[in-house]
DNA sequence: TATCAATTTGCATGCACTGCAAGTTTGTCT
DNA sequence: AGACAAACTTGCAGTGCATGCAAATTGATA
């Protein structure tokens, strides 16, 4: 027994990991915000995290995951409310209610905006972003489907939750032109209209019929 | 031997940089796909083409934009039918029909199928899809909003395109699923859904009033 | 303390991509 | 044709991202 600081479960170990993942995700986005996405090198941010740049790619696949800091949580909350939500509670509704969790979260930290923009602004974050949210989506398309009772190729199911997406990208977008509208009454607009519908005047047949 | 073949418009110079072009999308297309679009490198492109490294990247910016193959006229294509179209049209059927146009080009070009499973199975293809789209939408979201005289920041504009987009994604990837259904049929039902509203029962009440 | 497993690190390597300064081709003008 | 300018191609040097590997360090355990 030597000394074993068993606090909780994780050990010096455990800590010493999260405190270095955390020191690089900081380092990061500080780099980011001060210098541009663009303009900040791994090595600055191991530097700046004071490791070397071959341990940082241990904790992060790309320089763009250590900026984003995405929280691995987040998606199991949603997962967790996908799978607890009371039943005459529609789909929509619940990714609402997600997405709710997530920006209360991100409002928590503080840096919601900061890092909201930053991102907004950069094509390259933007992309990863999706990226790693495409992967999201297709775990929670398959929590809905088998929800709805549908069959996993469901388009409706795949295009609940990947309109969500949309819907938050969309509003992040406007409120990046129009600071003044909050980010959360521009999801909530985005969301109605997905609900209701976006188009009722749509329909197929204005066509040329001649057409090959 | 100065002759001027002056065909119609465009000089010698202007179709030998079409021919360029054409080659790399082509030669990265069939290497992408005999080798998966990971194990190809830029390298092996210009050799196929039988130009040289630097040349390749005077034609595109990144690999992966010589294997998505875009044709850079479709968007054109559709600013042109948002200027053109009917004042009764409404905007998705508009949108419809600019992704119509679009398949059918592509399957004109008989590689539709392969490409696009080519570019589902690809996280990283998939990314640099949606990044050149990113592009594509902001300017037809303009477009769309001038035409309905709204604002520019209009989150309806904004979304009609944006959810069309993710239509499509969504449909591709069904397709992918299930290739008994049509790619057509499946960007129809998911347009249809989006028209009438994805979600009839979603409120935004049901939610614990006491939170913080 | 001895030992094993996890982690960090340096080193070498391959590939993507860019700027620059040639060289080459093409269009134009006389 | 001959001369000139603009456009296009190319090689080269250099930066940065990312990965594999093996040696060194550190943490847990007996």
């Amino acid at each position: 027994m030597i000394q074993t600081e068993n606090d909780a479960a994780p050990g010096r170990r455990e800590r010493k990991k999260r405190e270095t993942r955390q020191a690089l995700a900081d380092a990061a986005l500080r780099l980011a915000l001060e210098k541009g996405p663009d303009n900040v090198t791994v090595e600055e941010i191991a530097e700046a995290a004071d490791v070397s740049v071959r341990t940082f790619f241990n904790y992060f696949p790309h320089k763009e995951h250590a900026i984003l800091g995405r929280n691995p949580e987040h998606l199991e909350l949603a997962l967790e409310r996908f799978r607890t939500a009371p039943a005459e509670q529609s789909p929509l509704t619940t990714m609402w209610l997600v997405v709710r969790d997530v920006l209360r979260d991100l409002e928590s930290e503080g840096e919601l905006s900061r890092r909201g923009e930053l991102i907004m602004a950069s094509p390259d974050l933007l992309y990863h972003l999706m990226l790693s949210s495409i992967e999201d989506e297709r775990r929670l398309t398959v929590a809905l489907a088998e929800r709805l009772g549908e069959p996993a190729g469901s388009v409706r199911a795949a295009l609940i939750i990947s309109s969500a997406g949309t819907a938050c990208r969309v509003a992040m977008e406007a409120h990046k032109q129009a600071p003044e509208r909050s980010l959360r009454g521009l999801v909530d607009e985005a969301f109605q209209l997905l609900a209701d519908g976006i188009d009722p005047r749509f329909h197929r047949n204005r066509t040329q019929k001649g057409q090959a």
